[in-house]
RNA sequence: GGGCGAAUAGCUCAGGGGUUAGAGCUACGGCUUUACACGCCGUGGGUCGCAGGUUCAAAUCCUGCUUCGCCCA
């Protein structure tokens, strides 16, 4: 197979002369040049990994690890195509610095924001559809997103290898969860116990702590309930009751002991008393289908006890709490220390299950009324309940947070059902320990990682009850109730559409049934790194006609670099971290590079559903992709950053600028050969390429750092200020007849001039790939000769590894900044001096005074030439005409004035 | 309540012990100058959130506070 376009190879020289006053247009067409480049290079393959080529076999190889998004289309926004950016720009610039870069693209399709996604916009309900019928739409929705996201990504420029596309729904990932899932059952690191678990009634699903977000602060009132003594504990002088403090009236009925903390002296009476829970001694019989409860004299009270626990705060409410079977994590502790009965009163469904009390029995815990209030019609139920037999002492306002379902918002609940767990809380320090092995960027990130992993109170509970997902490899005893697994090599399986292979290993019965959940969606997208390197097939003998995306791939495990969000630190990055560690005892990146969100002009973050976003391709086809990468560049790393039209318009003003100077400096190389003249550098020349050489080491030292922002400012700094704005208007001038330059000093600006260019581009390309390579393969690569490579992607970075700069090596030096600086005051001076005269700067000038010491006289003549030339003036003298208006030459005490060129006599 | 980040020019943001604190946008004035009016030149604009402290020297380091955002209780 041959392919004349391959990467890293030289394509026939064009010809070394280029008619460069024809090579460029006027104008640059963004609309014209960026589609024709995202398929120039798919076609030319420069950005597929090639893991036989040079540097791949010298061990630099650099893998990307990227967020897999939700597949919903319908949902970019400037922020994706912000964050997206950023990750991109490092990729550009090392793979200029020689690597060998892996950078997929993965799609997160499983698990339950396509199902909700899906849910709403059919409008399902779940008990009417079958769970093909289910799973085929989310199928196809997840197709249609991933080509919209896909399309997305092209428009912007991503330098993705598209053949490594991986997506949580494809065989081999389904595969990698399945082989994990096996993998940590087979290390005891996975255990099915049947546990108080975190739920959302909504969804009907339990879910992990990760899963779960703080509400909003809002007044959820303490009520305060009265918990009388049980008569048969009481003593003469005992206390006649107990007074309790609850956000959740709801639950005083599944209450089952009250606890204080141990030296809280005003409960010490109250030790070896038990309570009456209230409500508890109400009879109801349920009548026939539909007819009313039939309300029955009352019984006995259920009796609880008191337990004294350090965790109790004094502070909160009365000091007594009641522990009741669930409200809250709190609840959960308190139970399991002291053994306490299970009394549960709610359902799955989020509705209460007290058929004892008929007014409160069915009703719902959370209700989701117009718009996105959510109120609670069971507590209603209760507190009238509580009121009618006088238990409700008082209703005080109080202020906090629910805890919520991520991803539907919903108030989570407790449930108690068997699930599959990761234990991971006895792994806390260790986990602690692989953050802080991984380098962060910005480091201040790593605290958010240390204190989520301090803070987590569950091991990870990965079941879910849902559909769309991947299923547990696993099937069920009907006799002894074992779970029967399947073996690797069955993998990818799923047990409801499979019959268990295997009778039961523990009873020999051949009666089994499948494991109806599927997986948390994280059990997936915790192994990216995983999925991408085909480490569940690392252990295969792989025939030569494998995919390429399904090759095993040891080099690329651990990957170069995670990029990622930071809200999703507790989870992905997490999840991540702990499956590489549970499984390779590794790190699973060496980098991790946290981006911030995109904005609105307000200062909100972008989300679809606030509405306070941009369409990403408007932008693209109104200023170019170019335009807002260079917007996502302006971001800090780790910050947020608004999204201005404003800004992208100063993207749009850089690739005009870019344009036109690039084409006014090729306009003087027609002709060009290297080394037909010996050149002799000016004052200028070295100046600037001292500058270029300096700020190829800052924007180099700004992409190893992973702050892109600081790169591209370096950058733009030293084109627009320094190239475009002093050295261009002080070079132009050699080439016009009859200048005081010879040919040595022509051919130095020429130089200057090609490999400026140059470097430039080659330092804006990360950041604005498309006209980098349009104006790359219009001008400089025509001069570059035979070597010049096929792409500037590929084009070697200004800088190498070991730090030595490619451009004007050798010839910078502080001296000739120094020189530099004094040319550029004393032509700002000529400037200050044009504008106080209301002279142009298009008009001659004759003569330009200078009044300097002697010292300062030998430095100005050093630059003498090229002073004149900026300033367009013929001579300079140090005689001060009667009438000139003084200006001062910056802060070096010395004074000038000018005296312009006789106006020419216009024409008539 | 705990943690992290932020507060600098009218706006958006850099700068993180050492001359007189910067950029872009905006504002104002000038310039049609053969690369570019999507431009060029010039000018204006800041008690660096507040209060203490360390230091020869603080926007920068320390302590406390205020406001905003995020994460977690």
């Amino acid at each position: 197979m041959s392919d004349p376009t391959l990467p890293h190879q030289t394509a026939a020289a064009p010809a070394a002369t280029v008619d460069l006053a024809d090579a460029l247009p006027k104008n640059y067409e963004h609309g014209e040049v960026e589609p024709r480049w995202v398929k120039a290079w798919e076609d030319m393959g420069i950005h597929r990994y090639r893991p036989d080529s040079a540097a791949a076999k010298a061990g630099k190889t650099y893998a990307i690890d990227t967020p897999p998004p939700y597949v919903s289309a319908a949902h970019l926004h400037t922020g994706h195509a912000m964050s997206y950016s950023q990750a991109e720009f490092v990729v550009r610039y090392k793979r200029m610095r020689g690597y060998e870069i892996f950078y997929p693209m993965g799609f997160d399709d499983n698990g339950l924001p396509t199902e909700r996604y899906v849910e709403q916009k059919y409008k399902i309900n779940k008990g009417k559809i079958t769970r093909k019928e289910f799973v085929d739409l989310c199928l196809k929705e997840t197709r249609e997103g991933a080509a919209v996201y896909e399309n997305l990504w092209r428009d912007l420029g991503l330098s993705v290898d598209w053949r490594m596309n991986y997506s949580t729904i494809q065989p081999r990932a389904v595969k990698h969860a399945q082989w994990s899932f096996l993998d940590l059952v087979a290390k005891g690191r996975l255990e099915r116990r049947q546990d108080p678990i975190l739920w959302c009634p909504a969804c009907s699903t339990s879910l992990a702590q990760a899963d779960v977000e703080s509400g909003d602060e809002q007044n959820r009132p303490m009520h305060a309930v009265r918990f009388a003594v049980d008569p048969q504990t009481a003593s003469p002088g005992s206390p006649a009751e107990g007074l309790i403090e609850t956000t959740r009236p709801e639950l005083v009925p599944a209450c089952v002991a009250l606890a204080c903390h141990p030296s809280d002296q005003r409960f010490a009476a109250f030790a070896g008393l038990r309570f009456q829970v209230p409500l508890t001694n109400l009879r109801a019989e349920p009548g026939a289908d539909g007819a009313e409860a039939q309300e029955l004299p009352p019984g006995d009270f259920r009796s609880i006890g008191l337990v004294f626990d350090e965790s109790v705060d004094p502070e909160f409410g009365s000091g007594l709490m009641m522990v009741c079977t669930f409200g809250d994590p709190e609840d959960i502790a308190k139970w399991r220390k002291h053994q306490l009965d299970t009394v549960l009163i709610l359902g799955p469904d989020g509705r209460m299950d007290t058929p004892h009390l008929p007014t409160l029995h069915g009703k719902r815990v959370h209700v989701q009324a117009k718009g996105s209030a959510i109120y609670n019609e069971a507590r209603l139920a209760a507190v009238e309940l509580l009121k009618d037999h006088d238990y409700l002492i008082g209703v005080k306002d109080n202020t906090s947070r629910a805890s919520l379902h991520e991803r539907c918002s919903t108030p989570v609940e407790i449930q108690v059902a068997p699930q599959w767990f990761i234990r991971l809380l006895d792994l806390k320090d260790q986990l602690i320990e692989r953050g802080r092995q991984l380098n962060w960027y910005p480091e201040f990130m790593r605290e958010r990682y240390e204190q989520w992993v301090e803070n987590l109170r569950w091991d990870w509970n990965i079941s879910r009850q849902r559909f769309y997902g991947v299923p547990f490899p696993v099937w069920f005893c009907e006799d002894c109730s074992a779970p029967i697994y399947a073996t690797q090599a069955e993998l990818p399986i799923d047990p409801m559409m499979t019959a268990c292979p295997r009778p039961c290993s523990a009873c020999g019965s051949t009666h089994t049934r499948p494991e109806p959940d599927v997986m948390d969606t994280w059990m997936t997208s915790s192994l990216t790194p995983m999925i991408n390197a085909n480490w569940a097939m690392w252990g295969e003998d792989q025939p030569e006609d494998t995919p390429v995306r399904d090759q095993k791939r040891p080099e690329i495990f651990p990957a170069g670099v995670r990029v990622q969000a930071h809200e999703i630190i507790r989870t992905w990055l997490f999840y991540t971290v702990a499956k590489a560690h549970l499984h390779a005892q590794s790190l699973p990146w060496r980098d991790v590079m946290i981006s911030g969100w995109g904005l609105d002009r307000q200062g909100k973050k972008i989300s679809k559903r606030a509405g306070n976003f941009v369409e990403p391709g408007e932008v693209i086809g109104k200023y170019g992709a170019d335009s807002l990468r260079y917007w996502a560049a302006g971001a800090t790393l780790g910050h947020d950053l608004r999204y201005l039209e404003d800004d992208v318009k100063g993207g749009k003003r850089l690739l005009t600028k870019l344009w036109n100077s690039t084409r006014f400096a090729l306009m003087y190389l027609n002709g060009w050969q290297p080394g037909a003249t010996a050149e002799a550098p000016t004052p200028a020349d070295l100046w600037m390429r001292s500058r270029l050489v300096q700020v190829v080491g800052e924007a180099t030292a700004g992409f190893e750092g992973y702050e892109y922002s600081k790169a591209v400012r370096a950058t733009e700094g030293l084109f627009w200020g320094d190239w475009c704005d002093n050295y261009l208007e002080i070079v132009k001038d050699r080439f016009r007849d009859g200048t005081r330059f010879d040919a040595g000093e022509i051919e130095a600006g020429r130089n200057t001039l090609l490999f400026g260019t140059w470097a430039i581009l080659r330092l804006f390309a990360p950041i604005l790939p498309f006209i980098t390579e349009e104006l790359y393969q219009r001008t400089i690569r025509g001069l570059l000769g035979a070597d010049a490579p096929a792409s500037i992607h590929i084009a070697a970075w200004p800088q190498s590894e070991a730090g030595a700069v490619d451009v004007f090596a050798g010839q910078a030096s502080a001296e000739d900044l120094q020189r530099g600086q004094l040319l550029l005051t004393l032509i700002a001076a000529v400037r200050s001096a044009r504008t106080a005269g209301k002279i142009g700067g298009g008009r001659p000038l004759q003569m330009v005074h200078l009044q300097a010491s002697e010292a300062q006289r030998h430095q100005v003549l050093e630059v003498l030439a090229d002073w004149l030339a900026g300033a367009r003036a013929a001579e300079a003298d140090d005689s001060f005409p009667a009438d000139a208006v003084v200006v001062d030459v910056g802060d070096t005490g010395m004074k000038l004035a000018i005296t312009p060129a006789p106006q020419e006599a216009q024409p008539a």
